[in-house]
DNA sequence: CCTTTCTTGACTAATTTTGACCTTAATCAT
DNA sequence: ATGATTAAGGTCAAAATTAGTCAAGAAAGG
């Protein structure tokens, strides 16, 4: 691997000291510090080589004891059917649409019965709750999206 | 759980003196002396870290034979206690104190792990992304008061 | 050139730590 | 009994400690 930048040198080190471990934790000023650079070089490393296109999901902590935890995941293997389903919502979609949706992704056994059920009562018209149709389903698409991203892990 | 700041050394401290018992009886001043900090920071990890939509209880009584008493709720053989979150959260909630929620149940058994997941995706504040924060902590309360309420009666 | 990626730094946000000042309860002296 | 003293715990906000965002400028690739 030919480490052009600085951004390349730090996104190889994260990943040597992850090594087997699922996890590490680290403390941004320390890494800026070590390879002398500004923190938000960091935070820009993170954003573009590790975020969960790439396997990786990130948590951080601002505030004394801070951190930022960097997680290796596993993407599941049907992955291309939850992409194609997102693909599918776009920016709206009505609460029947959603709930085929549902159904399938219980059907292909990617969710449980239970599972399932919170879902729908997620993307109901009740709960969600808003001044118009268009505000309604918009929502209910972000919603919808962010919960089969979240499935496209374990 | 790994602990960074003094808080969270304190709080797995405590969390572990409770250990099987169901409550405890503190002394503020002693906690604090044995950490060596001043005694309002007990306060800050027992708001932060104990209260209601942890799973705990906490009263106290000052002057002479003062106490703080630490109490773990039980949410299984409890309906009232699910009952008081729903009330709890009222019409608005934070990111935050939805999480805590949300782990509280996991933690208490009453969802899964990944159901857990699921529904700290919907009540992100990325997901639901509404112009203002009172309209945001107004859907993040409705979202959870309406899967709370399906967990309440399946 | 032109576009994309990287680097920097000023400004912002979140969380913890600390301390000064306040309230409540028990005990003691009269 | 009553008032003073002592012994808890509570509140709140400032200071300290981390991390995040964003946009401008620099460098690298095509």
């Amino acid at each position: 691997m030919e480490e052009r930048s600085i951004s390349d040198v730090i996104e190889a080190y994260l990943k040597s000291i992850l090594g087997d471990d699922p996890r590490i934790e680290i403390r941004r000023a320390e890494i800026a510090d070590h390879f002398d650079v500004v923190p938000s070089q960091i935070n820009y490393v993170i954003k573009t080589r590790f975020n969960l296109q790439n396997g990786y999901l990130v948590q951080s902590k601002r505030g004394g004891g801070g951190y930022i935890r960097i997680e290796r995941v596993n993407l599941l293997d049907d992955d291309d059917v939850l992409q194609m389903l997102i693909a599918n919502i776009g920016e709206a979609i009505s609460e029947k649409d959603a709930a085929k949706i549902i159904k399938t992704l219980y059907e292909e056994k990617l969710i449980s019965r239970r599972e399932g059920d919170l879902m729908l009562v997620g993307v109901a018209k009740q709960t969600l709750n808003q001044a118009n149709k268009q505000a309604e389903e918009r929502l209910r698409a972000r919603l919808l999206v962010a919960l089969l991203t979240r499935l496209r892990y374990e």
